[in-house]
DNA sequence: GCTTGACTTAGACTATAGTCTAAGCAGTAT
DNA sequence: ATACTGCTTAGACTATAGTCTAAGTCAAGC
């Protein structure tokens, strides 16, 4: 698969995909012309890089775990240290998205009744 | 108050403050020698500020709700419909993160039993 | 055999949101 | 009076994450 197919499959621009690769995020195999060739394990990967980006995981952080998981199997508890960490802060995130939400709603509610009034 | 109290009080550092002071998201009196003077309301909309922030608005927009807000009560209809729409986003935004929380719980527990077995 | 379209690179540019510096002024403590 | 602290300004600088351009290569269809 291209460069092309795979941002159509996950949504990232090409620019971003090459972006990543420079950043060490993916390593990506070439064809005899040098371009970049990539399959569906590609795909996964990038599908759950995404979700650690949406999660606001920095791609500093990404990296670190990718790094790892490009070693093998022998940092698979490093890297579950790694995504227990971020877990934690993935709750936090939620309890405060939670409240903010909370408040809002008060506040729509307090618009509500000065308009309504 | 100074901008340095007002720093303490939000957590904003006193340079965040004055930028927002330039880009119109707050409006600031000044005492005889030109410091910035502040008092409980400004804290209460610094705060207000700091939840729209933290729940993904871009200062664009909360610039424009703060405009409509120093416009005065004619504009609280206006003020609750960006209010009720940046809600069905902040919802749209808590079920992404249950959802990514979901597979990274999924993801440890793969790790886990890798790990474990 | 030439056009078209997708690919390649390095490096410049953009957006968002701060963060800091330099030079200077105001008010208080010794 | 002098030193100290906290404030003032404009504007430069930083971090993060892309986004795009220029110049060129390659393979397929006509």
């Amino acid at each position: 698969m291209t460069i092309g197919k795979l941002s159509k499959k996950t949504g990232l621009s090409a620019y971003t995909i090459r972006y990543y690769e420079k950043k060490g995020l993916i390593k990506v195999a070439r064809d005899a012309a040098g371009r970049r060739v990539f399959d569906e394990a590609d795909v996964e990967w990038i599908r759950f890089i995404q979700r650690l980006k949406d999660t606001g995981m920095l791609l500093r952080d990404i990296n670190r775990y990718s790094k790892l998981r490009y070693q093998g199997d022998s940092t698979v508890e490093e890297r579950m240290k790694i995504l227990e960490e971020h877990r934690k802060y993935v709750l936090a995130e939620q309890e405060k998205w939670a409240n903010n939400m909370k408040h809002l709603n008060e506040k729509i509610q307090i618009y509500r009744e000065m308009f309504m009034s």
